[in-house]
RNA sequence: GUGACUGUAGCUCAGUUGGUUAGAGCACCGCGUUGUGGUCGCGGGGGUCGGGGGUUCGAAUCCCCUCAGUCACCCCA
């Protein structure tokens, strides 16, 4: 009997493991490099954890379940902020200020697969918590900023667009919709790519915007301003520069911080959920081709909602599927992301082969990443063909010389005589 | 949940108006080239042609259903 596997999950074989290491090892260092501490929490939660800040909308769209007699509704997790809440809720008064965490889950949503998005993922979260001020947004930028610079993504190939709920909302407010319409709007913001522009303007109508409003509508949420001219957004869009003050702080900030040339003020971007309160951002590639590389902004009220005290947050989450499409897209994949052997050892001789194993639990006790054939060969060109196969860094030819060995290096061809006992040392020097 | 497209070996694909026992390259496994690199040569495993039904003397090929995958819509935390 052959059972498929679920739909939209995937099975990691040795490379596809090796490229999702790449991208999680990257992932942890550059998070730690910021000063973010790695936590970790539950793979189901109880199902009422999503529906405290979500409603139950979503819950179609989460894998839920219950034990066989059991009372309690249980979800695999669609998403780590829910839980992110509850850890600092619980511990809010004991954690250290600010609260600067990142992890790395796997998340299960229970969608229709299509292009950059699966029903298993990866996502990195990055929060930092506890912390006024637009100094928090920034660093988050900065942290997502430096992890694609890492893997060779450019200010070209991405945009960090950012918008401010509240700037938004004021917007929409001043133009004549009602306060509670603004969800609407910005959902109707949200999808504005994919409408037609004569859907678009019945359906800002339909809000409450005459014709002429819809018109500004428009200018002002389809423009797009670089950082460092919010005054001249303002300008456009008729609005006091006391009223984009935060986003002001936010790009001084960016300046500061040397990534004020990825980004940019765009603001359609609203994000999707309720609970984002000021700034927000997406990173998306430049084209627009892709759904939205990653995710964030702020949720000052979440941690309250769940229970602890008022406290400012800001995070992202950055999903690892529409990442490695544009990895690939931009021709950004390394041609060995999977761990290099130091040493092959290979046996051209009877005499040889009798000091094969012994060698190599020598050099693999002495930490070296030792390999040998299971042939049984002595065929020096077979071999090394399958040292090279292998990606090792050096070839160890043992044959029926008493006390030494040829260690090759396989990139440089340079090869050398090496007595047994030194082979190690001579290995840990050269590396 | 809705719609479009695609299913032949692990991968990329051939396969004549329907006609013998379904093929190639790569990959994998083995051997040889009697001691220095992705060669070359020989051999091997592997496919109920996604599955079921129908038309036909005969179906990978034509028709219907179904399943799976991809992409788009809905949604996107």
């Amino acid at each position: 009997m052959k059972i498929e596997k679920p739909k939209g999950t995937r099975d990691f074989y040795p490379q596809d493991m090796a490229w999702q290491n790449y991208i999680t090892d990257a992932w942890r260092r550059v998070s730690i490099r910021h000063g973010f501490e790695e936590v970790d929490g539950p793979i189901f939660e109880k199902l009422d954890l999503y529906k405290v800040k979500s409603g139950d909308g979503i819950v179609s769209e989460l894998f839920s379940f219950r034990r066989e007699n059991g009372t309690t509704d249980f979800a695999l997790r669609p998403e780590f902020t829910p839980t992110l809440a509850r850890m600092v809720a619980d511990k809010a008064n004991s954690l250290p200020k600010p609260v600067k965490w990142f992890t790395i889950p796997n998340l299960c949503r229970a969608e229709r697969p299509q292009r950059g998005r699966l029903r298993e993922f990866l996502q990195w979260n990055v929060d930092l918590l506890g912390l006024e001020g637009e100094l928090a947004d920034a660093e988050t930028i900065l942290v997502a900023v430096d992890f694609l610079r890492e893997l060779g993504v450019t200010p070209e190939h991405v945009r960090v667009k950012i918008s401010h709920r509240d700037v938004v909302r004021n917007i929409l407010i001043k133009l004549g919709v009602a306060e509670e319409n603004i969800l609407d709007a910005f959902n109707l913001l949200d999808r504005r790519d994919k409408m037609e522009v004569e859907d678009f303007e019945k359906a800002a109508m339909k809000l409450g915007l005459d014709e002429h409003r819809v018109q500004r509508f428009q200018e002002a949420c389809r423009s797009r301003y670089r950082t460092g001219s919010l005054g001249s957004l303002c300008k456009a869009i008729g609005m006091p520069e006391e009223d984009v003050k935060e986003l002001q702080e936010l790009d001084d900030k960016l300046h500061a911080l040397g990534i004020a040339e990825w980004c940019e003020y765009d603001l359609g971007i609203v994000r999707g959920l309720a609970y984002y309160t000021g700034v927000v951002y997406e990173i998306h590639e430049s084209s627009g081709a892709e759904r939205a590389l990653a995710g964030g902004g702020r949720y000052d009220n979440l941690i309250n909602l769940f229970g602890g005290p008022k406290m400012p947050a800001v995070g992202f989450g950055m999903g690892d599927v529409v990442l490695s499409n544009l990895l690939r897209d931009k021709g950004l994949i390394p041609e060995n992301v999977a761990p290099r052997p130091d040493v092959y050892v290979i046996a051209v001789s009877d005499a040889g082969s009798e000091k094969v194993l012994p060698l190599i639990a020598d050099l693999r006790a002495k930490g070296l990443h030792a390999r040998f054939s299971y042939k049984t060969t002595k065929n020096m060109g077979r071999l090394l063909k399958e040292a090279v196969g292998s990606k090792a860094k050096f070839a160890c030819i043992l044959d029926d010389a008493e006390a030494t060995a040829q260690v090759k290096n396989l990139d440089t061809q340079e090869q050398v005589e090496v007595g047994i006992d030194e082979i190690a040392k001579y290995l840990h020097e050269n590396l």
